[in-house]
DNA sequence: TATTTAATTAAGTGTATACTTAATTAGATT
DNA sequence: AATCTAATTAAGTATACACTTAATTAAATA
């Protein structure tokens, strides 16, 4: 499942009301087209992304297309999104960065009276040391 | 909160990685454009998008400015996922479309046998009449 | 087999958008 | 007050994309 795929299918707004159509009856492609004063060759064409994106099912029945919302789908997606906002931050303070002592004394994000020295200022700025892994941004503190 | 908005502003490969970083740690914007290899300028950009989406709400401290992902954001936008997941089908059959009784006979997703008079197929073909509301598409079922 | 029909694909166009570098802004620091 | 500095905005560009009409396809029907 491609996350931003979906997201990218469901973003549009002419698709996202395709997507609800759907989801409340079984129209056909030219049902689409009137209700949205659109062409049958662009809804087609947003059915496909859709469908690409794993949102929807078709089945041809006689000269018909039935489309079909794969729900399930839409409840991974919601699961995904439900996992993202469950991400712990590890906010960056000089103990949890790995930063040396003398580091540790100059970071910005201590509390006033703490000034960051040319070194570290330099860190921020310039590209990082060899063997520097991360850089949280808020101050010369390096992650291991 | 605008759905399509928050989708189109995560829909977005680059924007989906700056999410899960600030959602990871307090980058700032120069950490961010080393991490992606892109200008701070396109970062600062897409923060923008994200922030006019309601995901990201940002503090200044001192020089630097701290971002943070609001999480309520994205339980919102997972509970609505929900909520279309949730939105039931109604089936188009010509019994719950209101069809009068002669279109029902001919109703083409009736069982094989009956088959669409031409009045029911240029209705499907052609413009709808005065007076009709909604045509589900799989046959010239209407709706009240 | 030829015809009809819904849907799709092809080709083309105008707008949106994801980037770039350069200029500007807001607010700490000296 | 003058100077830094991170971030933002301005201006410009190249690509992506949402549409159009016309041509094509695949399946049902005659």
């Amino acid at each position: 499942m491609e996350i931003t795929k979906i997201l990218k299918a469901m973003a549009d707004d002419t698709r996202f009301r395709i997507l609800i159509l759907l989801l409340q009856h079984n129209y056909c492609v030219r049902a689409l087209s009137r209700k949205l004063e659109l062409s049958e060759s662009a809804i087609s064409q947003h059915i496909k992304v859709l469908r690409e994106a794993g949102l929807l099912i078709g089945v041809k029945k006689g000269y018909y297309m039935h489309y079909d919302v794969d729900r399930s789908t839409l409840h991974k997606l919601s699961s995904k999104i439900e996992e993202l906002a469950a991400i712990e931050r590890e906010v960056c303070n000089p103990e949890n960065a790995g930063c040396e002592s003398f580091e540790r004394k100059m970071c910005h994000i201590q509390k006033s009276g703490y000034k960051c020295s040319n070194e570290v200022k330099t860190f921020h700025s310039e590209n990082r040391e060899e063997g520097c892994v991360d850089n949280h941004g808020n101050c010369g503190c390096r992650k291991s």
